[in-house]
DNA sequence: GGACGCGGAGAACGTACGTTCTCCAGTTCT
DNA sequence: AGAACTGGAGAACGTACGTTCTCCGCGTCC
């Protein structure tokens, strides 16, 4: 097995076993396990758990960005069809919330590359939202009620949190003209 | 010392710690460290962590809750109120986000009392919210925003979100009227 | 064919921490 | 005063886990 293959197994798995059940909770050696990539080999390409822990949510953070990028520009770049994309993924089975938001309130003070990575995804998410909406606050409001829904829908289960902040979106479109 | 008395330093200290740090980063015996209470002891009024984290959350839910309800009641209950109190709470000094979504980022799958206890404090700020703002899903998505707010403000670290979200409120409060 | 080096499996090591146990000083009751 | 009890300080125990080390088989090069 080449390298870059494993790095590639190795990040498929942390990210299904993160994600899941927390990055704390998951153990190296789960990593190794559910990789099929040996221990050894794991610490070569990622020579502490905080590194690979970073690598996981550089790749996360790109993924779901294209993702919602692809969807909404399918709809024509309508601002609401985010929300339409919330609901999409707070209903896929195994949603679990914002992997950024619970990293974040999984590190009391996170590796400076994790907090950089985090703080990374959101500006990001919010630079693309305001590509969306040009002008005003009106992105950053939408964006609020984004994270809203996810944490919502995180708790509670219920995706109609996304139909709930779509709601709301639109009437502030509206108010904006 | 009477065994009320150690309660309560032991939630004291244990709210501080947690709030602060985490709950997976802070020892029992930091607790103890912080609290003046002797381990035996502690283990005498918490038989296990967990049931210290479940008190912990139950008692920050109340303290929050009234503090918010207080503020907005003084300004006639103004659902406005709800962001000028938010944008004060994220100035706190050692503001980090809110205790319940950060503790579900941090459990993986939660004890079953951590669970519930976190699911309740949304409930009753969301059912706050109903009696705030009666009739239709305006409630909701104001608790959205208010979810989001707070989310953005623990990680971009500025309390402006809760302006953002104000603003955001307004539009739609005079939506409906 | 034999020496060499890479890679894998898994043992081993050190540490952190939740929880329990031991021991002892001070206090109370007879 | 002496016995019994209470509560505190901190050692001890078990476990989990990040990280490193050991050993061995297998393919490669002289």
């Amino acid at each position: 097995m080449n390298s870059t293959e494993a790095t590639d197994r190795l990040l498929e798995a942390a990210e299904e076993l993160f994600y899941a059940h927390g990055v704390q909770a998951v153990g190296m050696d789960a990593v190794r396990e559910r990789s099929g990539v040996s221990l050894k080999r794991l610490y070569q390409c990622f020579p502490a758990k905080n590194d690979l822990v970073e690598a996981y949510l550089l790749r996360r953070d790109e993924r779901w960005r294209k993702s919602l990028r692809e969807f909404v520009h399918a709809r024509g770049d309508d601002p609401l069809a985010v929300f339409d994309w919330l609901k999409n993924w707070f209903a896929e089975p195994g949603f679990r919330g914002c992997a950024f938001i619970n990293s974040f309130g999984e590190f009391g003070e996170p590796a400076p590359g994790i907090a950089a990575a985090i703080r990374r995804h959101k500006a990001e998410v919010r630079a693309y939202l305001h590509d969306l909406v040009p002008g005003g606050g009106l992105a950053d409001q939408l964006f609020s009620l984004v994270e809203g829904a996810t944490v919502l829908a995180a708790i509670t289960g219920d995706p109609g949190e996304a139909t709930t902040a779509r709601g709301a979106a639109k009437v502030l479109l509206a108010a904006q003209g």
